[in-house]
DNA sequence: TTGGGGATGTAT
DNA sequence: TACATCCCCAAC
């Protein structure tokens, strides 16, 4: 399958967040390729953005990466306990990522398990093992050292999944940033409708 | 050097 | 609905 192209993360991250929905994201562990489809992101704009770490353009050395050119891996602890994976996006000086929330395992279904402490998965399970940002991270195995990483390289990347119809995706508020004001109630989380499409 | 807070997950 | 648990960073 296709890998996405720099191109496509260069846009804004309203754009790259609901492009994202239904493709592939790849990570090659010492083992073995590990594969998610993306099911749920949102979109963090900036220094515009009361919820983005660069809001009123804070440059701090952690937030250096959303600085820079789109196309990169952006991972950072939250909660002291859990890392969160995001798609730097929009072109270099323009600070917006794109956070991916849920997925779908679609490849190493054992693996994922054996990484967040599951011995045995049954079927209609399989989509707990990645359906929180906290989650997916721990089940393909991917802490801050992959952080800054090029998403148009070869250990970290997105392919061209399947095609989502517009009128099965859903714009929704983004969740657990009470604390940005006015900015929580922006629609600026994605999702695959669930009503009309199944997995 | 310090302390408050956070883009979560799990059990209750 | 509580709480585990610790990095991040601004303010001192």
């Amino acid at each position: 399958m296709k890998k996405l192209k720099r191109s496509f993360y260069l846009k804004s991250p309203l754009n790259v967040a609901r492009n994202l929905l239904g493709k592939y994201l790849v990570y090659r562990s010492a083992d073995e390729k590990l594969i998610v489809k993306i099911i749920e992101t949102e979109a963090y704009l900036g220094e515009e953005d009361p919820a983005c770490h660069t809001y009123k353009g804070k440059k701090t050395t952690r937030t250096q990466i959303l600085y820079g050119s789109g196309g990169y891996a952006y991972i950072y602890l939250i909660y002291g306990m859990y890392c969160c994976f995001n798609a730097v996006a929009d072109k270099e000086g323009e600070a917006g990522a794109v956070f991916i929330r849920s997925a779908y395992p679609i490849k190493g279904i054992k693996m994922m398990a054996k990484n967040r402490g599951i011995e045995k998965v049954l079927n209609k399970d399989i989509y707990k093992l990645t359906n929180g940002p906290g989650k997916l991270c721990q089940a393909i195995g991917i802490t801050k050292d992959i952080n800054g990483e090029d998403l148009c390289g070869k250990r970290i990347f997105i392919v061209e999944g399947e095609k989502i119809k517009s009128e099965n995706i859903i714009s929704l508020p983004r969740i657990n940033i009470d604390y940005a004001g006015k900015a929580c109630e922006y629609p600026w989380r994605f999702a695959i409708n669930k009503q009309n499409y199944t997995f």
